[in-house]
This record gives C-alpha cells, sequence and structure tokens, in this order.
DNA sequence: TCTGGGGTCCTAGGACCC
DNA sequence: TCTGGGGTCCTAGGACCC
C-alpha cells in the first residue's frame, strides 16, 4: 500500500487570490487572530523572509517598504474552500484521511509508476475546479509521502508531484544527505537541536544511527520516524475522525481588560462555542477547567487557572456556566491586566454510553430546567445561530453588547465572498 | 502599542495502595 | 550509618503538528 498526501501551496493566501487575482505575483501575508502574527506567505513573502509565526509589528516596516499585502485572516471563506477540496480529493481514492485544514491523505489506488500519472491528476483538477494549487507526495509511509511533498514544494521534481519509488536512486541519496533532519514530521525546533548535539544533521545520519538509542534516548515516537523513513509504515490512514479527548475555547482579547465583567463575557462566549462543538462531537463533558492569564510579553506574567467537575455530564450551556462561573471567582485576582481567557473541557463520553449521575441531585428538580429543555432550546438556537451568524441570540450575559473592549482586532479582513450574498463579487463592477 | 488557536501524544513525578 | 518494591492513577508540562 502507498500514501500520498496532498498539501495546498500557502493555502490562505491562495484562497484570497481567488478572488482577489490582483494579489498574484505580489508578496501576500495572511495574520492569525488578532493581527498577531504570520500564519501564511506567498512565495514572494518567503523570499522577503517574513518567518512563519512571526510577530506582525517585528516587520511592519519592512512591509510597507516592499509593498507586501498584509491581511487579517478570514477563516470562514478557508473553511468553505478545504471542505470543497477535501470532497473532491475524496473522489480520487476509497480512502481518505484529512490531516488538517489543507491536506488529506489518500491510499493510492494505482500501481508503480502510474502514481505519478494519477498524483499529476489530482493536481490539474484541484487547480482546474477550484483554482487551488496543491503538490503532491507519494511513498510508501505516510512520513515518506510528506517528506516528498516537501522534496516537491521545494521545487525539486517537476509538476508539484513527487514519488519516492520514481526518484532515481542517486538523487534519492543526494537529497536525504543534503535535507536537514526538521524537515521530517515529528522533527520541530527541540528535537532537532537535540538531534543535532548528537552529531544527527541529515536524514541520511539519522537512518544510519542505531535503532536502539533512538528509542532509548528519545522514546517510541522517533523510534516510529526512523522505521516510516526506511519504507517501513507504521502509521495507518486515520479515516474514521476520533472523539475529541478535550475540547477547547480561548482567545487573546483585542485590548488588555482588568474587570469581573469582560472576563464572564468572554468566556460566557467561550462556553456556548464549547457546548455546540460538545453538542457536534456527540460527547458530554465531566469537567471544566477556565484559564485567564496577562501577557507573557510584557510586566509580571499572572495565570489563573481553577477546575471545577460538573455534578452530572452535560453538554449544556446552563450547566456548564456554573461550574466556569465558580471556577472564574477563584482564579480572578484584581489589578492585573489580562490578555487571554478560555476553557477547557475534559473527561468527555459518548452522548449514547451510560452515564453514572450525581445521587444528591434530584433528577425531577422542576425548579431547574431538564435534560429535554435544554436541548429542545440548544437545538433551536443552532439553528438561528446558522441562519444569522453572528446576530443571532445567545445566551446570558454574551451578546449584550456588539463592540467590546476585548473584541478580536481584524484590520484588513477579507469579505466573506462565500457566506455572504452582499459579499459576493460583481463580474464587470469594478 | 503590538506576540494565534486548537489539537495530540508522551513523560516525569507525586500520591496512594499493598 | 542503614529506610523496599511494585503497581496504578492523576496532573503538569513539554514537544509536536497545522
Amino acid at each position: 500500500m502507498r500514501f500520498a498526501l496532498v498539501d495546498a501551496n500557502n493555502f490562505y493566501v491562495s484562497c484570497e487570490r481567488l478572488f482577489a487575482p490582483q494579489l498574484e505575483g505580489r508578496p501576500v501575508v495572511i495574520l492569525s487572530n488578532n493581527d498577531g502574527c504570520a500564519v501564511s506567505r506567498s512565495a514572494e513573502a518567503k523570499a522577503l523572509k517574513i518567518g512563519m509565526g512571526t510577530p506582525y509589528f517585528q516587520w511592519q516596516k519592512l512591509a510597507k517598504q516592499q509593498g507586501v499585502v498584509v491581511l487579517s485572516s478570514n477563516y470562514a471563506l478557508y473553511g468553505e474552500l478545504s471542505a470543497r477540496m477535501m470532497r473532491l480529493l475524496g473522489t480520487f481514492s476509497a480512502a481518505q484521511e484529512i490531516y488538517s485544514i489543507d491536506e488529506s491523505f489518500l491510499h493510492i489506488p494505482v500501481s508503480g509508476k502510474d502514481a505519478l500519472r494519477w498524483g499529476s491528476t489530482v493536481r490539474h483538477r484541484v487547480r482546474k475546479e477550484l483554482g487551488l494549487p496543491v503538490c503532491v507526495g507519494i511513498g510508501p509511509s505516510k512520513t515518506l509521502a510528506k517528506l516528498c511533498n516537501h522534496w516537491a514544494k521545494k521545487g525539486r521534481v517537476a509538476e508539484g508531484v513527487c514519488d519516492w519509488d520514481s526518484i532515481p536512486d542517486d538523487q534519492k541519496v543526494q537529497w536525504l544527505q543534503d535535507t536537514p533532519m526538521d524537515a521530517v514530521w515529528g522533527v520541530g525546533r527541540k528535537l532537532g537541536e537535540s538531534l543535532r548535539r548528537q552529531n544527527i544533521q541529515q536524514i541520511a545520519d539519522f537512518l544510519r544511527a542505531d535503532p536502539v538509542a533512538i528509542r532509548q534516548r528519545y522514546g517510541i515516537v522517533l523510534a516510529r520516524t526512523q522505521q516510516e523513513l526506511q519504507g517501513i509504515s507504521c502509521l495507518q490512514l486515520e479515516q474514521i475522525p476520533q472523539k475529541k479527548q478535550h475540547i477547547q475555547c480561548s482567545r487573546s482579547f483585542g485590548q488588555a481588560v482588568e474587570s469581573l465583567t469582560d472576563l464572564e463575557e468572554s468566556l460566557s462566549v467561550h462556553t456556548q462555542r464549547c457546548a455546540a462543538k460538545l453538542r457536534q462531537d456527540g460527547q458530554k463533558a465531566q469537567g471544566v477547567q477556565i484559564q485567564i492569564r496577562s501577557s507573557p510579553h510584557r510586566g509580571r506574567y499572572y495565570s489563573g487557572v481553577a477546575f471545577r467537575p460538573l455534578a452530572n455530564p452535560s453538554n449544556h450551556y446552563q450547566d456548564l456556566w456554573q461550574a466556569v462561573k465558580a471556577a472564574l471567582a477563584e482564579a480572578y485576582r484584581p489589578g492585573v491586566r489580562y490578555a487571554k481567557s478560555g476553557i477547557l473541557l475534559s473527561a468527555l463520553q459518548d452522548v449514547n454510553m451510560p452515564e453514572t449521575r450525581s445521587l444528591f441531585i434530584a433528577e425531577d428538580d422542576a425548579a431547574t430546567p431538564g435534560d429535554a429543555q435544554k436541548k429542545a432550546l440548544a437545538d433551536v438556537l443552532t439553528l438561528l445561530k446558522k441562519r444569522y451568524g453572528k446576530a443571532a441570540p445567545g445566551f446570558g450575559v454574551a451578546g449584550l453588547r456588539t463592540e467590546r473592549a476585548w473584541s478580536m482586532r481584524a484590520g484588513n479582513r477579507s469579505p466573506y465572498y462565500l457566506n455572504a450574498w452582499s459579499d459576493i463579487p460583481v463580474v464587470g463592477a469594478g
């Protein structure tokens, strides 16, 4: 069995260019939430040495001088285009794993040298039907498919398709000799540094290293990576998305806040998003953790974390909110300039599994709404959300004010081309 | 002035048990 | 002076991914 990894080229930038063709050939950078750091860069922007994940203020001047187009991120747009791309990719193979917003692993449905032609077809159809540029890496393991995709993106092969089995042997030796370890899937900055200290610089060094020593020093994960690079497949395609073990929602504030009220508002919004994610995943939570913290980059750092178990497993806002409020009271310290708040739901369980309920809470207490009523209300709110988006009603302290001190900054967001009639471009309107 | 968000997995260390 | 061994469970923190 061989694997393909199909990965879009600077996906967010490519999405923006679809609707703004004048951005072709120009340096373009997409910023993270709050216009914080660079998360997607066109080839031209990479050439200007604007690093992935670097804070905007560090290269703002350069961007201005060089005429870089800087955009806030528009996740509604990227999400919709991602869904279309994944649907199309799914038609090329019986087995697909959606690995990230812009990547899919696929089983290759053809054998031998036909793989190259198959990859080329995939690439051309995605380009033609969706307008998105992608590269295809093909190999006998997921890690080698990833590596070949990396080489394809670096332009080492013609046509953006790189097949491990089609690389001439002498070339393979050469590439393994000149590709550094941190290009490998699963090897980041720290591991890369540590390996370098062990005199393992390039992939070829790593392939020569003693597997027992690797297993002992670095653990099972890297030992597996070594096997995968040798063409022994250890990682299977995960076609059915696993249920999540944690669900979290957090956001940095547009500007620092100090008041309990502001923190409550933001946490209430996170609680509603978390509850929606939980129901979407078909799960209930048994515990809630909140975190409020100041900026780690300035002044004295404060991080307040508090946990509350839920009396009964739940996926309803009303129950979660009780726990969140209690946790907030514990974690809050006055006088701190808070930069971020977040919620983490843990001990999740399938809604269909039998649950252990509290002995001490009367199930038929008429004073509190029962689960059926909460569910009915949640369903209605979900529908309204779908129809009216941000304008839909929500619970409690959230949604009272539309302009909040803590709202995100998004100075230059593109229109919702695919989600709002009013934002659809009109051909010929200039 | 200004530094994202949401996941996973692994390991170390402490509490506790017999 | 000298203070066991082996197991489980939980949590915190680190590293990685995109």
